[in-house]
DNA sequence: GCTTTTGAACTGACCGGTCAGTTCAATTTC
DNA sequence: GAAATTGAACTGACCGGTCAGTTCAAAAGC
């Protein structure tokens, strides 16, 4: 008759696609099981066709063929296409923090000053979108979306990042060297955007310009050489 | 004869969902006509709609649902779905462009200096963001995304929109205001970008701040009181 | 021999687009 | 000025295609 029970087969077949352990996803574990690099293969192929055409547009057959595999192969892996979707994320944004806190960290413990450490994220961040141009396209397109069922996924996504951010303006301002009288969220807000803006930008409409060219005009917005550098602070 | 064709088609037969005088969308034009409200709701509930779930997840029948109006109506309005949500974009760009415009020209008249007009241009941009959140949600989503179809007309709307900020830039690096050193369109990008995404993160986190507040957190930034103020520039 | 992958088949819901028919205010006719 | 006519605007049932999800027997690794 019917294909079978939607949910919850009875006990005896292999738990197809079952939730898998959270823990270990993409390229994070050292021991690379067949199956690691299937999920890996499954990931890149999706985040690429969903940057490129959305989620609800990019089919599962679509998918698998991009990653070279059977259809049954992604649901051997994943419980669904929204599940794989959402490991996507998670896995990404670990990427990203753990980029800025680097940048953070290595400009810390090379003596440099927190407005240094913003400029060394604004690198990094660079560095991050020019790396995974799909994934950030990915989230730009979901981030402010709302009714969402991964709506709780992305806001933890992005308050890590931005708390990175904050975190760097926090300790500027204890120090003194950033005004008393910015709002640290707000600004870490626009310090993200200002990055994420410009990089799609040029991945999209100036490919050619080199890294250290983008880097080298942010860091003069950053340094306030564009609207105030030439006025004396009060 | 009829009850007024909008445009006087010259052929016999209404021509359904065909090319429709593009002059004419939305509320611009004062002759409200029934088929102008009928579009006119329609624009609405696909907005919001769009929004929320992104295009391909958002149905026909529920834009019509949400419009009020039987789905054929939608049909007979707009020769397809993705020709709605063109007409949509170009409605919707015309909106901003205008508002920036006419705030750099506002300022322009009262005499104020070009880093006044890029101030007053992020003032434009957070009302204009804080007005139509649906509408700029949807822009961020698609902006970037590469193989749509509509990929030209979103090159265009962003073109239009930071060719304002450009030549706010231009004339302030002309009249010696703004450092040479800058480079326009990336800094264009960046301060784009810097106000879409803190007034974004403004209305998704925090709703209740009034639109002075995170514009005075924006003007700081703008004018170097972040990272620069408190260093005497060379 | 177990895990993993394959690939084809199938199902049922969903969705964009169509079209024959209906409505009704403006216009024309008498 | 009442009746008839017109046709733009609107309606909603319907059609054909698509796709997520499921299943499974067989093959391929390890």
């Amino acid at each position: 008759m019917s294909p079978g029970p939607v949910d919850a087969a009875p006990g005896t077949r292999p738990v197809r696609g079952a939730t898998y352990p959270p823990g270990t996803i993409g390229a994070m574990d050292s021991s690379n099981t067949r199956r690691q690099a299937t999920r890996q293969k499954l990931f890149e192929a999706a985040v690429t066709l969903i940057a490129e055409q959305g989620f609800s547009s990019t089919t599962v057959d679509e998918i698998a063929e991009r990653a070279g595999v059977a259809k049954g192969t992604v649901y051997y892996n994943f419980a669904s296409k929204t599940v794989l979707f959402e490991e996507l994320l998670r896995h990404g944004v670990e990427l990203l923090t753990t980029s800025l806190q680097n940048a953070s960290d290595e400009n810390a413990e090379r003596g440099g000053s927190h407005v240094d450490g913003l400029d060394a994220m604004i690198r990094a961040g660079l560095h991050f979108i020019s790396r995974y141009p799909a994934l950030t396209q990915l989230y730009v397109a979901e981030l402010w979306r709302t009714n969402r069922a991964w709506q709780s996924t992305l806001m933890m996504v992005r308050q890590r990042a931005i708390a990175v951010i904050e975190a760097e303006l926090r300790d500027g301002v204890a120090a003194g060297e950033l005004s008393e009288d910015i709002d640290i969220a707000l600004t870490a807000s626009a310090l993200f955007g200002m990055v994420l803006v410009a990089a799609l930008d040029w991945q999209s409409y100036q490919p050619e310009r080199s890294l250290d060219d983008v880097h080298a005009a942010l860091s003069l917005l950053l340094q306030g050489r564009v609207g105030g550098g030439a006025v004396a602070p009060g």
